[in-house]
DNA sequence: GCCGAGGGATTGTTCAACAAAAGCTTAGCC
DNA sequence: GGCTAAGCTTTTGTTGAACAATCCCTCGGC
């Protein structure tokens, strides 16, 4: 089984990236600690698990508080996850097929979500796309940033205001990076996942900076 | 002033990476803890820092050892510096000056301490050279990533038999690339440096399938 | 209105204790 | 003799309490 601190963790990290601990909140000892039935070294054993993720920022004798990202992060983000995803793009080509498929997989895994209306699964079925064409490079470390990235990612896709509009026009552009991809078209998949993650770069922004706007007027 | 945690975490880590503590080292909460004059807490919040640099192993209900580096630990590392660092390297040409300049100091650096015999210097230097070039990405994130390679990797050099022989047929070949760099024949650059890492990646494998061998040997 | 002292709350760190797991020893059996 | 298994020892996992250090807010003085 695993330890107490790693499950607290898994189940802050759940909350957070599912949006029901909203970015900025404060993340007190003494009472997250009481809430979760775990005494305060624990929860601090989990802090330092997800401080490492980034999902939550540690600041010196203040606490722990649901990260914020900002223009910063959501560019670096990007950028970052263009240099791995198309590392991996590059290495489709001596990939083993089983990596292959697991990209196919997820763009289905995102179609079907899509039917069924289910935004929250897309959104899933979305980073599980992006991971698995980074998994194409097979390396256990570049999985493990991407696994962050996205996860950070999570941050700002809870707080965008529908779901819905945001992955809908993104689930064709993976079906299209997945078929050339699968074509050996490795360039042309190169090219569209890079004007992908610039589109999407961009809309993030856009929401983040609406939302900061809302933010300061009142 | 930073926390205990963190100096306590910053001792190990220089002790680790120039091979005061021997790879496979177990680390004892209690011995460490009283040699240290700290708490297990807190040196449980060391260890934590320390694993999520991969230079310690925690294993569940076993405690924590100095990470021992296999063949498949390197050739990763390899590739994922290499994917980083060409990175660096294709975005030179709209990185500021000052980046390109650091890549020059660290050059510098390597040839002065290689003139004054100082080969943990060198090593030092040949470190910060490649950091130097995945700075060029003007990433943070990619910075933090190769901080924590070029760390993992000082467990590997901190193995060597002689430091000299590793690190010096490398200084001319970082000169060379941060030539081409700075006269702007960026892929140029990125093939010298894909050969450098390879060559690189092979002299380390050697030196551990030697040490593997001894190691079974008696 | 600005500045500093004081108080309250929270984190940082330590200590002591017990539960839980892993590894070693020893006893018993075939 | 070698193997299995129970029991013991050691170490980690987790908790609770305690105190120091730090930050933040409030209150008072100027």
């Amino acid at each position: 089984m695993a330890s107490t601190a790693q499950r607290t963790a898994d189940l802050l990290r759940r909350r957070i990236t599912q949006g029901a601990l909203a970015p900025g909140t404060r993340l007190s000892e003494e009472a997250l600690g009481e809430a979760m039935g775990v005494s305060r070294n624990t929860l601090r054993e989990a802090f330092r698990l997800l401080a490492h993720d980034r999902l939550v920022a540690h600041e010196p004798n203040r606490g722990v508080f649901v990260r914020r990202l900002e223009v910063a992060d959501i560019t670096d983000i990007y950028a970052v996850r263009t240099t791995l995803e198309s590392a991996g793009v590059r290495a489709s080509a001596t990939a083993p097929a089983g990596q292959l498929r697991a990209v196919a997989e997820a763009v289905e895994a995102g179609e079907a979500a899509a039917d069924a209306a289910d935004w929250g699964q897309v959104g899933t079925a979305d980073l599980r796309f992006h991971q698995a064409l980074g998994a194409l490079s097979c390396s256990s470390r570049i999985d493990t940033y991407l696994a962050g990235l996205l996860a950070e990612q999570r941050l700002a896709f809870a707080t965008m205001p529908s779901q819905r509009l945001f992955h809908e026009p993104f689930l064709r552009r993976n079906r299209t990076i997945a078929d050339l991809l699968t074509a050996g078209r490795t360039t042309a998949a190169e090219d569209a996942l890079h004007r992908y993650l610039e589109d999407a770069c961009r809309t993030v922004l856009d929401a983040l900076q609406l939302q900061l706007q809302l933010q300061e007027g009142p």
